[in-house]
RNA sequence: GGGAUCUUAGCUCAGCUGGGAGAGCAUCUGCCUUACAAGCAGAGGGUCAUAGGUUCGAGCCCUAUAGGUCCCACCA
């Protein structure tokens, strides 16, 4: 007859099968179409050296949500995809391969070195689009795109050729962030900040012609002294009036330093004297630059002692420190060592301390860029969930330095810069001059440098769309919509692609930024490579299916909540698959080949109606929540109904009717057309979420259909409001629950039937029962029901339900112990006489009537009527029972 | 040093604009009831971190305190 599913819901083969299908029918695909309104979404590019992990997983989950539904809404939804060429992660990547082959990566050469870094790109860009595909990512994989492509090459171009022109674009020599080891500068915001015990050495600087007068410093890098070009003290400290002025010998060195007076000095701190290293801290740079200080850098790239540093030259500056220190003791100028804790500069790519050096870099000055990008947030032009970010976003656009742009690493996009290799004149073109405009000379050189992976991501948001062309889909498909990403790279990525999108596009690059937070392990640290605890993707799709980890990953999650990863919610999530299946299982079981006809308002019964509502309820909630990307609630009301509702208590209703059908037709086939309807429909407000299981569904239910992916979003639909329905059915549960919960305290064996009474005074309660009797009796281990207005012919000794609408007796004399009966009803007793007490403190007083809104106030006094009819009656049974 | 955020059932977390405390897992009891034991029915378990305040009414708003987490920051 029905048609037939597995007994259990098994992912394998499915999935694969199921996104071959879309992808073969061009289901993600998105085209400019005029007659339709876009929904756009860019993917956050994953990098080339990447592997799926969770982080993927959730921020791709949660954009796959938002595209299909979009979709479903009759939107054309674009969801941009791409990947990161992440230039210094790869290269360091590349850098380590090399070595294993015994390949130096300068005698290898800029050109041998790209050759590698392409194949590389060739060989793992396409892993994680792979891994991404099995999460049942929707992405119009046709436009997928790449940092470094032409396109995107062309518009990094002219995105620094025109900030260069506009002047926003400089070169400058100022103090930068260092990375000695991958010998690169980095920007600020690659640098980590982290506690690490060290030391302060007080080191004793002789005063120049007072034999037996030293100047006391205290320090953290020692090995800095080689540089210093000064001692400051502030202007205002008695204790070092005189020195201001003097001149003082640099130990180890002998160099002639003077003693400058700078506010920057801090009297309390330290001895209060500073020794001003310009070239290697950013303070004394500037402190420098206001004394027109001598900048001395003593450090080569890899962090060693140039030939400035004389005898320590060569060594490596923790060496260096370590040679210093034991030659100032020697001529007693060590005057004191204390630990000392302090915040150390480190990279986050590879974690070494970084070294701040004066270099000639390239900048953009932001000042002015940022202006648009932090007045779009202000004024919720574009808005950030949850709301909290703003402060984060307003805390970096507050104190915003230029942003270092020039990276010294080969993996990358070259600086449009030429130099003329005679006169040393710059200029930025698109291409290579033949000539120098200055001294007309054929010999230019282009700026080696290329630029800061992010560079390229801020304009990630319009290059896929073509940029710098005037395209169709630029025209169309820009602004984008939503961007879904980790709170984590706020700085280096949504505040760039913010300002970018204004400097270039004149319009901000979408206006809903939606973060997300970490996916921690069950211990709440960070999943990371090195203390092996990251859980692979991958490994739960093989165990658990897709869908049940994307649910897991957006289920109990408020937005920018880091969330811990168990396998038992991954397991739980799983569990639902296997209820929707089961549900669709039952239902499908019970169809007959013909179809169902369409039940009128007389047929729907009041179970059917009472469904109706709660799935239109449901609709019109969680589109709600969608709406307010409230994913998380959205999901876990349609797990709710799906199981708590539909399953436990619909199918449970419909069951004696279908199994009845052939002596009573139309009720059964209300009950099949109401369950196939209610199905479907929550297979639809699912399908974002659990898109592989719904498909399958669906495409099996509905065979003429081809799929559910495109199907249209429910809606809500004023006819299928049934609140009269509704509130008779939550009655009936009422009772069935009490009942049960009766028969459970008593243990009642489920086998043993009993003829129920009800007693309603009440005739419309009265008439609820008697219309629903049927379906309560078999929840209720009824033999039969019996509703009635008083207690006549009932034994004196049968058990009572008290509930809201009557008193239900169940005659199971020799099954009774009355001492637990009596138990019960002194608890309920308690139970009422507390609800009461509360119901009596409100409305007794004065202010709560006199204040409150009526409406609290008339529920209120409604309870309070209920509790008491209630009170009654456990009373009077108590009586009883004495 | 500045800022954010958290503290709710044994565990992990929801709780939207203030109006009778929720879920999943775990625990206990009874059920292999012809969709599902990856299940069904029932039960226990919380002075919502502490102390004040605003309000008729506070898990929710305000202030302070304690503890945790994170971000930012150029005191050498």
């Amino acid at each position: 007859m029905g048609k037939e599913l597995a007994k259990t819901y098994d992912p394998k083969g499915i999935e694969d099968r199921l996104y071959r299908k879309w992808e073969d029918n061009n289901y993600f695909h998105a085209e400019v179409d005029r007659s339709k309104k876009p929904f756009t979404i860019v993917m956050p590019p994953p990098n080339i050296t990447g592997q799926l992990h969770m982080g993927h997983a959730l921020d791709n989950a949660m954009q796959d949500i938002l595209i299909r539904y979009k979709r479903m809404q009759g939107y054309n939804a674009l969801w941009q995809p791409g990947t990161d060429h992440a230039s210094i992660a790869t290269e360091v990547k590349i850098i380590e391969a090399l070595k294993e082959e015994g390949i130096d990566k300068e005698a290898l050469g800029r050109e041998g070195f790209l050759e590698r870094a392409w194949k590389w790109k060739e060989e793992y860009g396409g892993r994680i689009i792979k891994q991404l595909k099995k999460m049942g990512s929707s992405a119009d994989w046709q436009r997928e795109r790449f940092t470094m492509d032409e396109g995107c090459s062309h518009a990094v171009q002219e995105v620094f050729i025109k900030l260069y022109e506009k002047g926003l674009i400089y070169k400058g020599s100022r103090i930068v962030n260092w990375c000695p080891v991958c010998q690169t500068s980095i920007s600020d915001a690659e640098v980590e900040h982290e506690e690490q015990d060290g030391y302060f050495w007080h080191i004793k600087y002789p005063v120049k012609g007072e034999e037996g007068r030293f100047v006391e410093i205290a320090t953290t890098r020692p090995e800095t002294l080689l540089g210093d070009t000064a001692v400051a003290v502030n202007p205002e400290d008695e204790r070092y009036q005189d020195l201001i002025g003097k001149t003082l010998i640099l130990p180890l060195v002998g160099r002639e330093i003077p003693v400058v007076a700078d506010h920057y000095v801090d009297r309390e701190f330290g001895t209060g004297c500073v020794k001003i290293t310009p070239a290697h801290d950013p303070n004394d740079f500037e402190v420098g630059k206001r004394h027109g200080l001598p900048e001395i850098n003593v450090m080569n790239d890899d962090a060693t002692i140039n030939e400035k540093g004389g005898v320590y030259a060569g060594m490596d500056r923790y060496e260096a420190r370590t040679k210093m220190l034991e030659d100032l003791k020697e001529q007693g100028l060590l005057v004191k060592v204390a630990p000392h804790a302090h915040n150390v500069g480190t990279h986050d790519r590879c974690k070494t301390t970084v070294e701040p050096m004066v270099k000639q870099q390239w900048f953009v000055k932001m000042d002015e860029l940022i202006k648009p990008a932090v007045e779009a947030v202000k004024t919720g032009k574009i808005k950030l969930l949850p709301e909290r970010m703003n402060k984060t976003y307003f805390n970096w656009t507050d104190n915003i330095r230029d942003w270092c742009i020039s990276r010294q690493l080969w993996w990358g996009h070259r600086i449009p810069a030429y130099y003329c290799k005679e006169c040393k004149d710059l200029v930025v073109a698109r291409e290579n001059p033949e000539k120098c405009p200055k001294c007309g000379c054929t010999h230019m050189i282009q700026d080696p440098d290329t630029l800061d992976t992010w560079f390229s991501s801020a304009l990630w948001p319009f290059s896929t769309l073509g940029w710098p062309e005037k395209t169709e889909d630029l025209d169309y498909f820009y602004p984008n919509d939503v961007l879904v990403t980790g709170y984590d790279i706020i700085f280096f990525w949504v505040i760039r692609m913010i300002f970018s999108g204004y400097e270039q596009m004149g319009k901000e690059p979408f206006h809903t930024v939606l973060f997300h937070g970490l996916i921690r392990d069950s211990q709440g640290r960070k999943m990371s490579k090195s203390l092996g605890n990251g859980i692979d993707p991958l490994e739960v799709i093989e165990r658990y299916g897709a869908d049940a980890l994307r649910l897991t990953l957006v289920t109990g999650n408020a937005p920018g909540n880091d969330m811990r990863f168990y396998w038992e919610r991954v397991e739980a999530s799983r569990n639902f698959a296997n209820k929707v299946w089961n549900a669709s299982r039952f239902i499908m079981m019970n169809l007959e080949k013909e179809a169902l006809r369409q039940p009128s308002q007389e047929e729907l019964e009041t179970t059917d109606k009472w469904i109706l509502s709660k799935v239109n309820t449901l609709t019109k909630d969680v589109t709600e929540n969608m709406d307010k990307f409230e994913l998380g609630i959205a999901v876990s009301k349609i797990y709710d109904f799906i199981w708590d509702e539909f399953c436990d208590w619909y199918i449970e209703m419909a069951k004696t009717r279908i199994y009845q059908k052939e002596t009573n037709p139309v009720s059964g086939n209300a009950a099949l057309w109401t369950l196939q309807n209610v199905l479907v429909q929550s297979l639809k407000l699912l399908h974002p979420y659990m898109p592989f299981i719904t498909e399958e569904i669906f495409c099996t239910l509905q065979s003429e259909e081809e799929t559910l992916m495109l199907s249209e979003w429910p809606m809500f639909q004023e006819k299928y409001c049934y609140p009269a329905e509704e509130e008779m059915i939550e009655k009936m549960k009422e009772a069935v629950r009490g009942v049960r919960n009766i028969r459970s305290q008593m243990e009642v064996p489920p086998s043993r039937k009993a003829h129920i009474y009800i007693v309603c005074p009440d005739e419309k309660n009265a008439r609820i029962f008697e219309t629903l009797s049927v379906t309560c009796g078999g929840f209720m281990g009824a033999s039969g029901i019996k509703v009635q207005p008083d207690k006549t012919g009932i034994a004196e000794d049968a058990v009572s339900v008290v509930t809201s609408s009557g008193v239900i007796y169940i005659p199971l004399e020799d099954l009774v112990d009355f001492e637990k009966e009596r138990e019960r009803l002194e608890k309920e007793k308690a139970r009422l006489e507390k609800e009461l007490a509360r119901s009596a403190g409100m409305l007794n007083n004065e202010k709560f009537i006199s204040k409150a809104p009526e409406e609290k106030i008339r529920e209120e006094r409604e309870k309070q009527e209920k509790y008491r009819l209630m009170m009654e009656q456990v009373c009077a049974r108590l009586e009883q029972l004495k």
